[in-house]
DNA sequence: CCATGCAGTTAACAACTGTTCTCCGGAATT
DNA sequence: AATTCCGGAGAACAGTTGTTAACTGCATGG
């Protein structure tokens, strides 16, 4: 199926990586509305006019960063609340897979929340509809559990909306959490706001 | 105590006050990191030098609109969580009082959600601590009451947190809820969160 | 009333921005 | 083997940026 593209594409493929690769390092300083194109094409090493032939503007790269970054993201996630248990055990290795994840990607965590409620309006819209198709999927994994009975598709996909929010609330700390104590500290105090949701949802009035 | 001062620092604080407003509404586009500072100056209609007499740049600028933006809510936090008892109509309330917050400084609440992952450090600085005292604020408030009791320090920054994160998550899809429906809807579902919070609260492993 | 202080102005600086047009070299197609 | 296609380079464009210096006019304190 996948025939090896040729040398053309590749190479094209290959400067579209760099400028995303370039983007993402630049926009660990800064917000991608200050992001210049230049500023870009001057950092991979290539004329700022080449930046054309792949996006339109630094939105559109935007737009393309966002996928790229929260794409990945839905096997961990599915994999995470799947199975349905909330069981302690199982809320330290959620916490535990964030906290892992922020590690491998830290340029993505902090472009998404950053650029989440940033300054342009294409990457916002972006963000939301991934986030959404998150919640979404989340409540699917959550109408399996036996402990849903008698929960409303809305009750779902709001307890769904304030699990993904914590998830974010809990990589942004991460994020910011540079030595081990304070990391220790993050993850005490994220394992406990999880457990005191997933409390208040054994005791949902439901049905 | 308060001497009407002078016509001098009077029309200084006029000027001050202008900087302020132009930048809070050239951020509704866009984010501070590339907000200029002969594009507020232009706004005003002052000269761009006149920038220097107020602020040293537009980062100590957005330093300024955190004081004005979260100062001015502690108040309302006070207010909100205070009376310890966390009754259905309690939490409609507080809902309410988030959607009043939202339609009445738009500006600021966006501003806030926008910078608090921000590309500009010391304003990202400056909403963390702001954030930090609420939570401690709302923490003081959540001991008095007698559901406390055996709750730790710990235990109750962490759900103080919790609040407060939820809090701001409800003003920012306020903000996003342009017509009646959809206000509603967020409506709807930002009490039904705070209301399972609540109950995770009361089953609490206390003592 | 006079001298000082200071908010705001004017002018100029080098550096930077996004975008257009023209061109080049080499891979891809025929 | 000849031709088309196309990613990238190069140069130039008008417009923007932050920051400096020296200035002006007027409210202020002696």
């Amino acid at each position: 199926m996948s025939h090896t593209l040729g040398v053309r594409q590749a190479q094209k493929q290959k400067t579209r990586r760099a400028l995303l690769d370039a983007a993402l390092a630049l926009l660990e300083e800064q917000s991608l509305s200050s992001l210049g194109l230049r500023e870009v094409t001057r950092a991979v090493g290539v004329a700022p006019t080449a930046f054309y032939r792949h996006f339109r503007s630094t939105a559109d790269l935007g737009v393309a960063l966002v996928e790229e970054a929260l794409g990945s993201l839905h096997p961990m996630i599915r994999t995470t609340v799947s199975g349905a248990d909330d069981s302690d055990e199982r809320i330290v290795r959620a916490v535990e897979l964030i906290g892992r994840h922020v590690d491998a990607y830290p340029a993505h965590v902090r472009f998404i929340a950053r650029e989440r409620h940033g300054g342009v309006q294409p990457v916002r819209e972006a963000i939301r509809e991934q986030l959404a198709r998150f919640a979404s999927e989340v409540k699917d994994e959550l109408a399996k559990d036996r402990q849903a009975a008698g929960w409303s598709e809305d009750d779902l996909l709001m307890l769904a909306h304030l699990y993904v929010d914590q998830m974010l609330i809990t990589a942004s700390l991460f994020l910011e959490a540079l030595d081990a104590p304070e990391r220790a500290r993050v993850t005490h105090m994220a394992t406990r706001q999880l457990r005191l949701i997933s409390l208040g949802r054994r005791h949902w009035p439901a049905g």
